[in-house]
DNA sequence: TGCTCACTTGGTCACTCGACCAAGAGTCAC
DNA sequence: GTGACTCTTGGTCGAGTGACCAAGTGAGCA
């Protein structure tokens, strides 16, 4: 019936089959039979190439996470004299490029969410903290990419204006997934983005004649960024540096 | 064995323990001999009492959403002048309270979680909107006893507001149940309530007590200023409206 | 007292689940 | 060709699953 293959491609086979089934049943609906009947191979092959349904579900995950937040990075973003008006034009640029695949596959999303509450409660959030580190690290990559394509630094520690993003990121899926509102989520965006680009302000040149608009160095501090993001002395002044 | 009880009674013995199973081994684990076993009671009583496993998650949804927001409403709110940093303040007790009562129990909230895909999985979210129209409803009541008691106004609809709130707290727990970074979460409360406070402003008060308080023009992309969060009727739902 | 009916109880049915295994078939080195 | 190997396949096991039912029990009412 099924050429020969290895064991590897049987793998992201199988893989592939379950992130459909997953997507269309949930993880409660993705059974070895559904997955390998989607997948149009023999029971035993499922446990032959990953052993357990828990392990399929492991690389389940790490393939759906693959490319999350990536969609906000891609190109085409608006131009316009440096400051903080591009930046927030900027956010709202990216951030509606994610509603908009949010609204195109919700059930990506979904199948997403499923996933990190079976892995929640499978590990006790021990195998989902990494999850998250990436997309803090994915967050810091966006947010300083766009503060230099705007001139901009951000005025606290860029850790923590990705948690924020994170955050909202996660929210406003959960929030549209609930209502459906795309107009309420684009507003949501709007407001949030204004607030993310009121924390960051236009950066100052030193020199006046060069026109080095790449080199701006951020003034953020990076001695400390090693640990997750917020860790760096948050809570003495919350009305500091931006007001 | 069990004394004779009504229905009632029944039913709210047996939500109990659904919602202990649910909140201990998730949806998935909550057949209905665990609930039974849990609840001390024979299987067929479930049965006669709700039918229908789904008809008992229903009970234990609506149950688990009582009092959800409602922590952040009660009482122990700081004093101060009157003004937007009042209400700052005032924002950061009440998101600490529910950030309180999410680190005292993650597995509430890890419930709702998983009650909440469960919902969104069976009814392709039809049934979960009116879910999320009460979490609006107390975010509205919320944000504007809160901007009363600080003698503040919002400057956009407080719909609007109050949807930026829901997003908030929705990312503030998926983020804080997938890496439990309690000062992290309280960090993000602080921006989140220093952002929300710059939406409003100090009442300006013209002549004797007149409480203008819808008032000030929102200088906001006015998406959906009726009364809903955003449009008053979600258009954009793919699906329309229950066939 | 007897009757009615809401409620209880243990058992059973048909089914799905994950895991496992032995036997078979293809493939490559020698 | 021969042997060692990797991969495939169908079947099976024991444990659960939700739903259902008939017989039993007891409280309240006439």
């Amino acid at each position: 019936m099924n050429e020969r293959r290895s064991v590897e491609d049987r793998r992201r086979q199988l893989v592939a089959a379950a992130v459909r089934v997953v997507a269309r049943d949930g993880v409660a609906g993705a059974s070895t039979r559904a997955v390998t009947a989607e997948a149009g191979i023999p029971l035993g092959s499922l446990h032959y190439a990953f052993g357990t349904r828990e392990a399929l579900l492991d690389a389940v995950l790490a393939h759906t996470l693959e490319g999350e937040l990536s969609v906000i990075e891609r190109a085409g973003f608006p131009q316009g004299p440096p400051g903080t008006d591009l930046l927030r034009a900027h956010l709202v640029t990216g951030m509606g490029r994610y509603l908009d695949l949010l609204c195109a596959e919700p059930s990506r999303e979904t199948a997403l969410l499923d996933l990190f509450v079976w892995s929640l409660r499978r590990s006790d959030g021990r195998e989902t903290l990494p999850l998250y580190r990436t997309y803090y690290a994915m967050s810091v990559e966006v947010l300083s990419d766009a503060a230099t394509a705007c001139g901009c630094t951000w005025t606290l520690p860029v850790e923590q204006v990705a948690r924020l993003l994170v955050v909202t990121i996660d929210g406003l899926t959960t929030t549209w997934l609930a209502d459906g509102d795309t107009l309420a989520a684009r507003t949501t965006i709007e407001l949030h983005a204004r607030m993310l680009a009121s924390l960051a302000e236009l950066a100052v040149v030193d020199e006046p004649t060069t026109q080095d608009d790449a080199a701006t160095a951020p003034d953020v501090p990076t001695a400390g960024t090693a640990a997750a993001p917020g860790t760096g002395e948050p809570t003495d002044d919350p009305t500091g540096p931006a007001a």
